[in-house]
DNA sequence: TTACATTGTTCAGTAGATTGAACAATGAGA
DNA sequence: TCTCATTGTTCAATCTACTGAACAATGTAA
């Protein structure tokens, strides 16, 4: 059967596939920007002119049919040729235009990356950004985001990674705090802190590792506690300025320096204490594999690059 | 970039494919079965969204730009592939179903396709038939045509060629026009005779083969002239029955035998000659090489040799 | 050259697809 | 077990995108 007769099912197949993907009647509407209702009718209308069911439905979930299955499975490899085809000769042309949606950490986001993309869409009025903070792990090739900002000291190996800046997390508590139950000397003296942990990281116990002059380093491991679990490293930060404990912050979400004359408003604690998994940290901009960066991704990795290149003054 | 952002565009992607296939918008709207109004402002809208000039136009004919053929080459495949995928999974349905686009010489379709073709399309009510007839050697696969019956010696390579039956055309005339002006007995009298000719065939000179005793067959070359040309076969063969002439027709046009007492309306002439380039020849039905045929095409082909494999009543 | 047929574009009217709220079904959490 | 949030589907109101005729431009044939 010759091409042609795909014209008016083409639209529907691309959403197909998105089905599949997200096999989900109302994430795949929300993705391709349609409401659930059109998607609905769209893949039964599909349904009906090919004559062969393609999703099975219940009103809970959606899979694929073996026929759905190897119809999308077939396909999905062309619509994804056909994007880099569309991207590629679009980047011909000479300014970077296009929509890049990127997903970044609350906190990270709304701090330090927010104000660089407004400096980077005045430089690139043709690009346009869909930012999405959220602290959950997103996957990025299937929930279709082109970058993603993250702060790790693991980038995925499945990922192109670039480096972004180094970053460092330190442990800090207001002086007011310390002056009220007094600045450990040493981690185990933890134990009878107040400790304010990031909800899901290694959960209830920092392994603390000190440089000694003999070959191997001093470590301690110390079960910690306290009255405030976060998912949320602002709400962690703005307790630790409110004094409620000891916490472990990374350095681009310390309080910005005060004036030179007024006290620090958190102070290190432990200095020559490292926390074992928070160093080596660095921010990275990561994009799932693919033949070719879209003009306007590598614009946006090479602005955020070069506005990141200074670190976070500390 | 992610595929989602192609989901309002991808149609116009494909109408572009077209578009680049046939350089011409009236023809690739006509394929696609939209109006060219739309096929116009969707592709300037295609150009506005990408940035990017696609297609060089003057009033008169379109090009592709050096950014629209490096998009299309890259796309046409997969728009292939896609198409595929379709027919395939659709086939896996029970019964055969979809578009069969299909043309045919004019006189071998109206007297024997028609009739076979109406029979098909009760057997497969989901299938439906675009049928073409054109004395004009259409390209397959840039017309977007799914089969082609044609009457020929020799299919093109390039094609799968199904034989539908043997035909053989002859010499013929009416007996009145013979008992008029003498029959004739001899090759090279014809040249007094009026001879009729299919418009674009070896014009102007027949030549005889008769098989002899000897090792080589004998041969003899003529020129002929007569009062009507034509390419399209019923026309010669209404003028033969009227008596204008003698006439070379495949056996497919004679017309129908007489009941049994009643004189032929056309008797061979010269029967023990063969018109060189007239024998050898088969009704095929041709398709441009593809990786599977649609199930709906195999039905037809399938049913086309069926029907025909009793040849023609001569 | 001149006349003609045909091309691609424009525009107002319209038909069709899309929307969003309402609904029944269902699975997760208590 | 029961509850509740969320899913996919349905339907009338709405709006988008398509249509078809008119038009200017242009290649062709006489």
């Amino acid at each position: 059967m010759s091409t042609d007769q795909l014209s008016p099912l083409i639209a529907d197949l691309h959403l197909l596939t998105v089905l599949a993907a997200t096999r989900s009647f109302t994430e795949a509407a929300r993705r391709l920007g349609v409401s659930k209702a059109s998607a609905s009718m769209r893949i039964s209308e599909l349904e009906r002119t090919a004559g062969v069911l393609l999703v099975r439905r219940t009103t809970r979930s959606v899979g694929l049919t073996e026929a759905g299955q190897h119809m999308v499975s077939s396909m999905q490899p062309a619509f994804d040729r056909i994007s880099e085809s569309y991207t590629g000769a679009r980047d011909l042309a000479g300014t970077p235009r296009g929509l890049v949606r990127l997903t970044a950490p609350v906190a990270l986001g709304r701090q330090h990356l927010a104000p660089r993309i407004a400096t980077f869409l005045q430089r690139f009025p043709d690009i346009h950004i869909e930012l999405e903070l959220t602290d959950r792990f997103v996957n990025l090739a299937n929930e279709g985001f082109d970058l993603a900002v993250r702060h790790t000291s693991t980038p995925p190996e499945t990922h192109v990674a670039w480096v972004l800046c180094e970053t460092r997390s330190k442990l800090v508590a207001s002086p007011d705090y310390l002056l009220r139950r007094g600045a450990p000397r040493h981690p185990s003296e933890l134990v009878a802190h107040d400790c304010l942990l990031y909800l899901g990281d290694h959960a209830g116990s920092w392994t603390f590792v000190r440089n000694t002059k003999r070959k191997s380093d001093e470590r301690v491991g110390v079960n910690i506690a306290g009255s405030l679990k976060a998912n949320n490293s602002e709400v962690l930060r703005d307790a630790l300025l409110a004094g409620l404990g000891i916490g472990l912050l990374p350095d681009f979400s310390l309080p910005p320096a005060q004036a030179p004359n007024q006290p620090a408003a958190l102070v290190p604690v432990l200095p020559e204490w490292q926390v074992q998994g928070f160093f080596g940290e660095r921010i990275y901009a990561l994009r799932p594999w693919s033949p070719q960066v879209p003009k306007a991704v590598q614009c946006l990795v090479e602005h955020l690059r070069e506005s990141f290149a200074g670190g976070f003054v500390t």
